[in-house]
DNA sequence: AGCATCGTGTGACAAACGTAACATAAATGT
DNA sequence: ACATTTATGTTACGTTTGTCACACGATGCT
């Protein structure tokens, strides 16, 4: 359900959510700082504008603030890789998921579901 | 040796740039305005800030200014892919060419020149 | 000669992004 | 109890991007 489309920034955001599950902005932080050189300011101002957009979920528990990801990561990943595919390569339908089978981001299961993803609005 | 990555809006142009050559902002302006709704003076700002940028570009015929993509097509979509395959999908290599087959941004030459361009530079 | 048109340079302005600092209150360590 | 660390909210600021408007000079039409 979430609409926007993250920045590269916020990818790394979400991929961290989506690796870990739930956590706090510190958790968050120490993971994604290992990554980029982000202050805490920036990683929390990162999860705030996300949790505008709607890419991510903020809930509290027992008074800590806890983020997960808006959606799950197959689904916007689909959504990227046919925003690239359409926008950039002019391809009408989407990339064959078979081209991603070395993917760190996306294990086999996963690879399948993004298919049958991609294969169910090539109705648009 | 255009190094920065082009924007949406600055793709639309360079695309134009790349499908009729070396052309004026005003026929540039009449081709994208088929696809975008930009006004005339959208288009000139675009191909100013990216003869900046070094993605496109101007030369003075006469007078008149005439703008050209400042890298080449199969060159730049293929950084583009690139790009994409690492921070995105988090693929080592890229993706196989053969998956842009139906692209309607490159033909089958052009494909084979990309296949070529991203093996070679498989050791990064 | 005078007016409309076209190209060029310049300025503008809001939203998105990258990157953070500051203040304050609550939790913790000693 | 007091000092320190931590979490949260708020504010900031420069750059990039999307979109234009305006003013001026050259060209051309009437």
């Amino acid at each position: 359900m979430a609409d926007q489309a993250p920045s590269q920034a916020e990818l790394v955001v979400l991929k961290q959510l989506w690796a870990s599950g739930e956590q706090s902005a510190r958790e968050v932080h120490d993971q994604v700082a290992t990554v980029t050189d982000w202050s805490y300011s920036t990683t929390r101002t990162l999860l705030a504008r996300m949790v505008q957009k709607g890419l991510v979920e903020k809930r509290d528990s027992h008074g800590l603030a806890l983020y997960a990801a808006g959606e799950a990561k197959v689904s916007l990943i689909g959504k990227m890789v046919k925003s690239f595919s359409q926008k950039v390569l002019e391809l009408d339908g989407s990339l064959p998921v078979s081209a991603f089978s070395d993917s760190k981001l996306l294990d086999e299961g996963e690879l399948d579901e993004l298919s049958r993803l991609l294969e169910e609005d090539e109705d648009d």
